[in-house]
RNA sequence: GGGGUUGUAGCUCAGCUGGUUAGAGCGUCUGCCUGUCACGCAGAAGGUCGAGGGUUCGAGCCCCUUCAAUCCCGCCA
């Protein structure tokens, strides 16, 4: 049997004219020019010119061959004039003047073209033959990102002493969180497996099997729907797990992680260096109005309500008095904006439900805008030392209560930083957003539910839970934030069934119902469990940020499309009657 | 579960206030072309206007129903 190469397409330089060589790859585009024929021929590693002219045996043959055909080209390698170089590809000093042409694997008319801009394509398209999709020069080499990301995050976690483990795919539903994708048992009648959401309770357990030091490149299954940066069904975490471990250490290994990606990954863009700024949660809330700050924004939300206490501006004073807040943001250079500008920012408030977006304009002349008459020069003076205004600077106001004002104060935070192009560009900003509430209040029954997972340790642990107000404690859980998106969920475990047991009862559940639902890891912490904690990265969102994809479907090689549909291996599809009885399932 | 947007040639789209035979670019096919690199030039074929119903003398356009795609809200311990 014949080699089918000798080289790759991307390899070839001026250093090997003269030589004969063997290519093989696919027909990216041909150049017919009547009595001279060019071909791009490209393989996973690059893109090659062939050429033939009409005194070549094989002339005609390549002259009809189709795009995206699947060739073995024999020939010889030749350097280019120098007009003719192509300095935009690798290869482009030399071609290879074709002496032999075998097709192996014929391409019907194409649906649509390999090479034309990945947005001048339809989803369903793309999805329905990813196959050529993934043939594409964008998306093929985000998804040889992917790979050398997953080799390198499984180095760096065996270099920092961490064991790499498999965990089941197959294993029981649990109660809380995301609905499970369930699997009908066969043998167990009207059982079912589920496809675990995280491989949260196992590596648990490890640590309670003395494992020390857990990883796992986890696949995650959830059925929720889709969102522009969240996959439905399936996606990938770098999952750990450290016994013997304080929070500090959990939060060193994710700086550790991160900065050495982004570090190798993306080395031109600059990077928040360790240790990342630590934001408790009620600051991140108050500051930036969101619990995923994006720090490449500098603007910060300062509370003046100190200002219009007692002040003339009524609506403002009396929300302050009845416990409500206003707080404010400060818009540099910004005084010369047109009303228009002002205008448009108080229509994106009453988008909002939020009444109203009131601003003062500082300038020289003095101040103007809706709210500066109602304010005399003492609480101006205080108002405009809070925020940092300065003279043709504006600063706007969001009055109201609760969190549904603070989150409104961080659109408004964002929308500033885009409308005066604020942004830090080509930059990775990471912060840790810490002390998440244990308990938060449930509106439908007005008692305390659990703001993230039950199985994280309550600060304070049993004395708090005993002695505190539910909705003051502080857990031991915490975010990593790149750029605004959530890129790290973690926790100390509550690894004490006593303190579990007194977590549940208070969001109303009694030891019964922890025993039936989380029996196995309830049952392990009697025998002996190690003080443990770890984390959990979002594996897809990292390499889309390192490609700048605003799509998580452009790093994943098979995604589902919105609906959890694979257009190309039409799943979910029927099953046979048969299929059906051995599961022991009817369709209504 | 809810809201927005979209659906016209193989692909990406245009199509005015409802009015003659529904257009463009790319792709396909045919012809020409020996230095292109998204080659170029000339010509041709290609349409259930997502589907069903309605209004009208007349519907790609208006109305109703429905299907699909996409983005968002809910949801995502």
């Amino acid at each position: 049997m014949q080699t089918y190469r000798t080289k790759l397409c991307g390899e070839l330089r001026s250093s090997d004219a003269g030589s004969e060589v063997t290519l093989s790859g696919w027909v990216q585009t041909k150049r017919d020019h009547g009595n001279l024929v060019f071909i791009d021929l490209r393989d996973n590693d690059g893109i090659t010119q062939c050429v033939a002219d009409t005194g070549n045996p094989c002339f005609e043959a390549l002259e009809k061959v189709r795009l995206e055909t699947v060739i073995r080209v024999e020939g010889k390698v030749v350097l280019r004039d120098t007009a003719t170089i192509n300095p935009k590809m690798p290869t482009g000093e030399v071609e290879v003047a074709v002496t032999k042409l075998d097709i192996l694997g014929e391409s019907q008319v194409l649906p649509f073209s390999i090479t034309a801009n990945t947005e001048d394509l339809s989803e369903e398209q793309r999805l329905t033959y990813r196959f050529l999709d993934l043939r594409r020069e964008k998306l093929h080499a985000n998804i040889l990102l992917r790979n050398h990301l997953n080799k390198f995050v499984r180095d760096q976690m065996w270099d920092m002493g961490f064991t790499e483990f498999q965990t089941p795919i197959l294993t029981s539903s649990s109660p809380e969180g995301a609905r499970d994708y369930l699997v009908p048992s066969r043998i167990h009648k009207g059982e079912f497996y589920a496809l675990p959401q995280s491989p949260q309770q196992f590596k648990q357990l490890l640590m309670v099997a003395g494992f020390d030091r857990y990883f796992q490149l986890a696949p995650c299954f959830r059925d929720e729907d889709s969102r522009a940066d969240r996959s439905p069904g399936e996606f990938y975490q770098i999952d750990w797990e450290m016994s013997f471990v304080t929070q500090d250490e959990i939060l060193e290994v994710g700086e550790k992680l991160i900065t050495s990606i982004f570090k190798k990954f993306a080395p031109n863009a600059t990077c928040s260096e360790a240790p990342f700024a630590r934001i408790p949660f009620d600051e991140a809330m108050l500051t930036y109005g969101t619990d995923k700050p994006d720090l490449r924004n500098p603007l910060k939300i300062v509370d003046v309500s100190e200002v219009f206490v007692g002040s003339d501006f009524g609506i403002f004073a009396n929300t302050v008095a009845e416990g409500g807040f206003v707080r404010a943001i400060r818009a540099p250079k910004s005084a010369d904006k047109p009303r228009s500008w002002f205008d448009k920012l108080n229509a994106f408030a009453v988008e909002n439900n939020m009444g109203g977006l009131g601003y003062i304009v500082r300038t020289a002349e003095g101040n103007k805008g809706p709210i500066a008459k109602k304010l005399d020069e003492a609480r101006l003076t205080k108002l405009f030392e809070l925020t940092g205004t300065e003279i043709d600077d504006s600063v706007f106001f969001v009055c109201g209560k609760g969190s549904e004002t603070a989150l409104f104060a961080g659109k408004v935070r964002n929308l500033l930083g885009r409308e005066l192009d604020l942004f830090e560009k080509n930059a990775y900003r990471f912060c840790w957003v810490m002390d998440f509430p244990f308990y938060e209040m449930d509106p439908d029954t007005g008692k305390p539910m659990f703001s993230h997972n039950p199985f994280t340790m309550p600060q304070g642990e049993l004395d708090a839970l005993n002695n505190q107000n539910p909705l003051e404690i502080k857990a031991y859980q915490f975010d990593m934030v790149g750029n605004g998106l959530e890129m790290l969920s973690g926790a100390i475990r509550n690894h004490r069934p006593d303190v579990m047991y007194k977590a549940f009862e208070i969001a109303g559940y009694g030891p019964e119902v922890v025993e039936n639902k989380f029996g196995g890891m309830l049952n392990a912490f009697k025998y002996g469990a190690p003080p443990h904690g770890g984390a959990a990265f979002g594996f897809d969102r990292i390499v889309m940020m390192l490609e700048n994809e605003d799509y998580i479907r452009e790093v994943i090689a098979f995604p589902f499309n919105q609906q959890a549909r694979d257009l190309l291996m039409n799943a979910p599809s029927p099953v046979t009657e048969q299929q059906l009885r051995d599961v022991h399932i009817k369709l209504r």
